[in-house]
RNA sequence: GCCGGGGUGGCGGAAUUGGCAGACGCAGCGGACUUAAAAUCCGCCGGAGUAAUCCUUGUGGGUUCGAGUCCCACCCUCGGCACCA
């Protein structure tokens, strides 16, 4: 009788045995070809979810893949611990944050460990403990050095829900992304990174092999728009500035400008408003302040604005223009004023609808007789109204007008972006101390390397108030001058997280460096990431900001690549009854129940098996126990004894032989080209076909033992990857030394794969009529003979020409008739 | 509205990139073992039809000897972006 199947208690002591032999500890002095395979670190929010798994388990097969294969894989694993939702969790909690995160890592790391990883734990990364964060207040101070950290005061966006600002990224349609809260907002002083110098350069993907819509999405986001800057004159007394400046992409329709429209925030407003327009103006502003982004931002909004009772000239035709305000100009993108051509954009037309401003056509739609648009033309057409620019086609008049622009001084071609500069600024506590300081004489003063970290007080009071709570907390504020020694105070605002997890993959190459966030000869090592996996919901945000701060620091000299994931791949997600799994939900699914009933090896199996990686599915229950019985179909096949039967003449002997061999060989051949393209699920598939046909060979007896115990050791070996605690299990109990895990990947050989017979299919005017079973190395002329002399498709011969016969080598005869 | 992914049995999904549609698994049905059940094993399993055969990859058209795969139009669905001048 075969021992029953029991991963609890067996995978609970291989774990054990690989940690204690530092089966998976890697390091850079290993000969073989390096291998960096990272998957995103979780947020420690609590509990590890099935989800978690279904990111790390298949990325972990694969990494095991490549160290069969023969490569040195770096597998790192840490956590993402700083941020809000970890400050919130503890304040509902009542404990600190500190507590209440190293508790859930503590937890994490146990859910993890039991997955049976290869994860090199020596390594771990955790982003909120000084050893760590005292780097990321480092690389602040490296990137304010090179120019790349400013502060400056700005409209920014505000959470009031969560008592802190928010970057753009932040804000998913005017709510907070955390919590949900209509966002508002405010003008504070923040820091900033300049993250717009490399614009141009994240919106090229070269060299790296990204998923398409990954890579639209941040072409998207940097949003490059090519087009010309124009100056309309301006002549207010007691205005000092001459002019001002708009964006166009259009300057071409120049001539058709009938107003002008300013952000309401936009620092010319206050100066150019006439004084009968005071009151209506600043009534306008300042409820516009009061809207959320979300009203402000909604498109279903009608426009509306006030004139401010100011005019300004447009050079081109000397044209004396109204300026108004209104608030769907937006002052953060290109220079907060729009010149309006009503006649030809549809919210310019919808605001000169409303307040009745002029509509001039200046570019004839076809066959236009001058008659009045009953909507706006955004179409290329004909230059009518426009001066020496008549009758030339648009497309043209951009560059024409342009240039007339260009050589009088009144515009030029310029580029502007939709992305802004990262705000890094947070009110909140639980976060890295941004390290600067505020002196009385000598102004903003970076803290002095020597003195990071700037530790985070553990006992500061961190209910949000809307203000920093390090700011109540005199021991942190009150300080040294670094360059003075006189009293100072420091910068109470901690840093936004995407900071830590910005780098966070440098660190794990040197954890221990004390001297430095990373050891500069194990970066060159093991530098960029080779495979990087994990959610697409990073895309504009992680993924952004990871790759910024490697160009930042290529431009430092700190290293010496251009992009820090060269492949990148985003798995699905898992669903629970037909929902995204979350807390408040209450269809959170944990790994753990699964994992002490049916193994680790089951639940990593059937994530895989679900649907393709980056399609995610529904968890099912019944799903698993399919897996699992083929686990333990496996187990007792290969613990089952193997017989001959004795029975078997030679002839059908050798004929099963070869069919194993080939089924083997085409077996690793499958199953190796479906893990490189990290297409799991076609590869349980391919080890579930090898394991039935395994199980038909050893009902029959028809191999000899050493034809068996070959086809055993391939089937274990291309499992390991999959369940490696089964297969160094069953491993062992044939007989072999330990470690199945320090093998060889096997090879096929792609004569051996090669089929020897083959179905050829045969077809009458396309409809499939018979198949006949015949060797590869059938001739053309044989073929179309079987074709023809087949009594299925002699029926639909009757009485018709053969007007044409298609042979496709290997697959089918089609014959044509009439 | 714009950009991208996707629509295949009762279900999850396969299909060597234009060549046997439905691999593998779940569920279901029938059988074996069992006093019985579970577990396990064997068989069947898109639809219609006694059968020959016909129909079938969201819908409609097209290209082709041949279309799930390519082209055109439309419908549905999931993501992303959305007053960006």
């Amino acid at each position: 009788m075969v021992a029953k199947y029991n991963p609890g208690e067996m995978e609970k002591k291989w774990q054990q045995k690989w940690a204690e032999d530092r089966l998976y500890e890697v390091n850079e002095a290993d000969l073989r070809p390096k291998w960096y395979a990272l998957t995103m670190f979780p947020y420690t929010s609590g509990d590890l979810h099935i989800g978690h798994w279904y990111a790390m388990a298949p990325a972990d097969v694969h990494a095991r893949f490549k160290r069969l294969q023969g490569y040195n894989v770096l597998h790192p694993m840490g956590f993402d611990t700083f941020g809000l939702p970890a400050e919130n969790a503890a304040i509902s909690r009542g404990i600190h944050p500190f507590t209440w995160t190293m508790q859930n890592v503590d937890n994490m790391r146990r859910q993890l460990k039991s997955m049976g990883a290869i994860y090199d734990w020596s390594r771990e990364v955790i982003t909120c403990l000084p050893e760590y964060y005292k780097w990321t207040q480092w690389f602040f101070l490296k990137l304010y050095e090179n120019g790349l950290a400013y502060r400056g005061k700005a409209p920014v966006n505000w959470c009031p829900l969560c008592q802190t600002v928010l970057a753009n990224e932040q804000v998913v349609d005017g709510f907070c992304e955390r919590c949900g809260a209509p966002v508002t907002r405010r003008d504070l002083e923040q820091w900033f990174l300049r993250i717009t110098k490399y614009a141009d350069e994240l919106m090229q993907h070269n060299g790296i092999d990204w998923p398409e819509r990954i890579k639209t999405m941040q072409r998207n986001w940097v949003g490059k728009s090519l087009g010309t800057e124009i100056s309309f004159a301006l002549d207010r007394p007691g205005v000092d500035e001459r002019e001002i400046r708009v964006f166009t992409t259009r300057p071409d329709t120049t001539f058709g400008v009938t107003f002008m429209v300013l952000a309401p925030e936009h620092s010319l407003v206050a100066k150019l408003t006439s004084p009968d327009m005071k009151a209506e103006v600043g009534e306008y502003v300042a409820r516009s302040q009061r809207l959320t982004e979300v009203e402000r931002l909604s498109t279903e909004r009608e426009k509306d604005g006030v004139f401010t009772g100011a005019y300004v000239i447009n050079r081109l035709n000397g044209e004396s223009v109204p300026i108004w305000i209104a608030d769907y100009v937006l002052l953060s993108y290109g220079t907060g004023a729009v010149m309006a051509v009503p006649a030809h954009d549809e919210r310019d037309f919808a605001f000169a609808k409303k307040y009745n401003l002029p509509i001039r056509v200046v570019i004839a739609p076809p066959g236009w007789q001058g008659e009045e648009l009953e909507a706006a033309y955004t179409e290329p057409g004909t230059m009518v109204n426009s001066g020496q620019f008549n009758g030339l086609p648009s497309e043209e008049g951009i560059n024409a007008i342009t240039g007339f622009l260009e050589e009088r001084g009144w515009g030029r071609r310029t580029t502007i972006y939709r992305l802004r500069d990262w705000l890094i600024s947070r009110q909140r506590y639980w976060g890295a101390p941004i390290p600067m300081i505020y002196c009385p004489n000598c102004g903003v003063v970076p803290v002095l390397e020597e003195d990071l970290p700037v530790l985070l007080p553990e006992d500061a009071e961190f209910r949000p108030t809307g203000e920093s709570p390090l700011k109540y907390h005199q021991g942190f504020v009150n300080t040294t001058c670094p360059r003075c020694s006189g009293p100072a105070e420091r910068e109470t605002d901690t840093m936004d997280t995407f900071m830590c997890s910005s780098w966070y993959f440098l660190r794990y190459v040197s954890p221990n460096c004390n001297t430095a966030p990373f050891d500069a000869d194990q970066v060159e090592y093991w530098l960029p990431v080779d495979l990087y996996t994990g959610g697409a919901e990073h895309a504009v945000m992680h993924l952004l900001y990871a790759r910024f701060f490697i160009k930042a620091l290529r431009d430092m000299g700190l290293v010496d690549f251009d992009e820090p994931f060269t492949r990148l791949f985003n798995q699905g997600v898992i669903i629970a009854q037909k929902q995204k799994m979350s807390k408040s939900r209450g269809n959170v699914i944990t790994p753990d129940e699964y994992v002490s009933e049916l193994g680790a090896d089951a639940v990593r199996a059937y994530l895989m098996f679900v649907a393709p990686w980056e399609h995610g599915g529904e968890w099912d229950d019944s799903g698993i126990s399919g897996v699992s019985r083929w686990l333990n179909r496996v187990w007792n096949l290969v613990l089952g004894g193997y017989s001959c039967s004795g029975e078997v003449s030679p002839a059908v002997q050798q004929k099963v032989e070869r069919e194993l061999s080939r089924i083997r060989h085409q077996s690793i051949r499958k199953v190796t080209d479906d893990l490189e393209r990290l297409r799991f699920n076609t590869m349980i598939a391919a080890l579930m076909e090898f394991t039935n046909h395994l199980d038909k060979v050893k009902q029959a007896g028809a191999v000899d033992y050493l034809h068996w115990t070959e086809n055993v050791d391939t089937l274990l070996l291309l499992l390991t990857p999959t369940a490696p605690h089964m297969a160094e299990e069953l491993w062992q109990r044939t007989g072999h030394s330990y470690s199945i895990h320090n093998q060889g990947w096997p090879q096929w050989d792609e004569e051996m794969a090669k089929d020897e017979e083959i179905t050829l299919v045969v077809q009458v005017n396309g409809k499939l009529r018979d198949r006949i079973m015949v060797p590869t190395s059938i001739s053309e002329a044989q073929a179309r003979q079987l074709a023809l002399e087949s009594q299925r498709v002699k029926a639909h011969l009757e009485g018709k020409e053969i007007i044409n016969t298609i042979y496709v080598p290997g697959r089918l005869v089609n014959l044509v008739v009439r």
